[in-house]
DNA sequence: GACGACGAGGAATGCGCTTTCCAGCCCACG
DNA sequence: CGTGGGCTGGAAAGCGCATTCCTCGTCGTC
């Protein structure tokens, strides 16, 4: 059976195509009484459902929302996603989602593709490449923006817009000095490409802050940005603690990510480097599923929930555009920087 | 700036507004090579973007793809998701997210919402629950489909449509099998509540299996279906393994999913209580963030990001309507069954 | 009792695009 | 040289709805 139209209800109903819009659709004018009765009977006994694209066309708006993530099935988006598709629930729209692989040029491109389904907003999570990588996405998010879009960016700044922020450097600091006041003195980070802004921005704040503390930064090791690149770094990391001398004070480790220190964690078991006897290893993130895992990291848990809410909230609300929000965060020491 | 519309490409090339159309959007007729270029050139000079709502009102499709699933910061419907979204991708549409938190209405509520803005198709992912709380998902469905849409459910069938099925009871199945293989006896079954399929289906294929075998179910426990309920959970593990006679065999524990699994190990760990040593304990579904569990967690593999891949092709290929696609698995013993 | 204000319902316009249908043109062929 | 077929570009009719006017009826007021 084809879908029946408002104009099929208003027939039926024996009104005008206009009172049928009023009843059905939220209007600020309602027609009588009889009138509502008659037109909600129509619609249900003819299976009415509401064309949401000719509303948007006529209405200007479309009630969706776009979301661009690097990859749904990491644990870090998909808190964020869940939190921004219950605040979009929330105002009554809908989420359209991308996830990008982490291709700056697919990024683009969910931008691109969501502006032409004229989405009410678009929030991007995920951290930012080089500028250069970042510029067509910024130029995209530009013109979204000048035709009357918003955009919110969860992570580091890219072209005008909100932004949500990740306490990256303040986290990243505090962990340091947190395990300094644990008695550690030898660190070394593990963290991604230079170009990984997340990474950088953990990497140098906590290097910077654990010198300032005293301590010293033995190395700084470059490995691919995800768990395997954590595993990956299980055998360099092996030999840094091999070449320690015997009975000090163990080597710590910073992981940029807690999915880092979870690769590189399982590595070195299979090498035979226990954590923490052998060396500690701290993470950043404090993702959900890992929370059982064993030893229990010591990490910086930021909400990720509530930066997907409040993205999104930045996005459809009416707060001034351009507006950043710094999230709070707290370090987690337990057992595997004991 | 107000955006562009074709008509103003059209005004600034100089040709009608069939033409522009047909020059940007795909269609089979392509007018002229000049016209071409210059209707090109004064789409880029507008920065035009084409209004796909607009497009899918005269088309009457929209592009776009209703995804629904219970909890997308599970990994277990997120690694769906990704198989999906990068399917959807694959064939040129975008997708509608809805993670309902696992409440019937809120599916129900999904789907209606997803047919207001007429995607072309809808997957829904997750288990099934009573027959009486589906029913409204049901009808709904029913209704989209009816009305010209498609369905695909990742679970047990609901209504018409396609389904793609977990191997819920072979998985299950098999996995006793293999434990039997390796000698073990005694099982407990955790599972979920009765009215939850997914549980029921993986609890009875696993007992029944197990007692063909020659084994014994000693208990089936019920509790919440998620890591928390596997979590409750362990004290009452923890007391039937403390009354099992000294030096015999260790009890088994099949968890019906991992996440229950690794709640109940948390637990039970807590408790004094090791695994496998003092008890056995199994999962269901291998889901990728928690690969580096320790113990590693015997489980059944099935393969999420293929499921969604699968549905969504269902969703928008041409394979007929009400297909079955049962998914292949592979048990996987590990530590926690030694 | 007449006039004006107000409110309720309906006709019509437009949102931005696709797609028929038409008219005009060029070429080939008889 | 005339006619028909095949193209090409354009005009126009929707797609399904929101919303602005307009009209008409009713009630209140003087």
């Amino acid at each position: 059976m084809a879908r029946a139209r408002l104009q099929d209800v208003a027939d039926r109903a024996g009104v005008s195509l206009a009172t049928a819009s009023r009843v059905l659709n939220g209007s600020a004018r309602q027609p009588g009484e009889d009138l509502v009765g008659r037109v909600k009977a129509a619609a249900a006994e003819l299976g009415y459902v509401v064309n949401a694209q000719a509303q948007a066309l006529a209405r200007a708006r479309s009630g969706l929302l776009g979301l661009v993530v690097q990859d749904i099935s990491d644990p870090y988006f998909s808190s964020i996603a869940a939190g921004a598709q219950a605040a979009a629930r929330a105002s009554g729209r809908l989420v359209l989602l991308a996830s990008t692989g982490r291709d700056p040029e697919a990024e683009r491109e969910a931008v691109a593709a969501f502006a032409a389904h004229r989405v009410d907003a678009v929030v991007v999570a995920g951290t930012r490449w080089t500028p250069d990588e970042d510029a067509a996405l910024a130029a995209e998010l530009g013109a979204f923006v000048s035709a009357g879009g918003r955009s919110v960016i969860v992570g580091q700044p890219v072209g005008d817009g909100s932004v949500v922020r990740p306490p990256n450097a303040t986290g990243a600091r505090a962990l340091a000095e947190a395990l300094l006041a644990q008695g550690q003195r030898r660190f070394v980070v593990l963290g991604g490409p230079a170009r990984v802004v997340t990474s950088r921005e953990r990497t140098e704040a906590f290097a910077a802050a654990a010198r300032a503390g005293g301590g010293e930064v033995a190395e700084v090791l470059v490995t691919e940005f995800s768990r395997d690149g954590g595993y990956a770094a299980g055998d360099d990391v092996a030999e840094l603690v091999r070449a320690e001398p015997a009975g000090g004070e163990p080597l710590s480790v910073f992981a940029v990510t807690d999915v880092m220190a979870i690769g590189l964690i399982a590595r070195l078991r299979e090498l035979g480097v226990e954590v923490p006897r052998d060396v500690r290893v701290a993470g950043f993130d404090d993702v959900p599923t890992l929370r059982d895992h064993t030893p229990a990291l010591s990490t910086v848990r930021i909400p990720l929930e509530e930066m997907g809410s409040l993205a999104v909230q930045a996005a459809v609300g009416d707060a001034a555009p351009g507006a950043v929000t710094e999230v709070g965060f707290e370090v987690r020491l337990r057992d595997s920087t004991r």
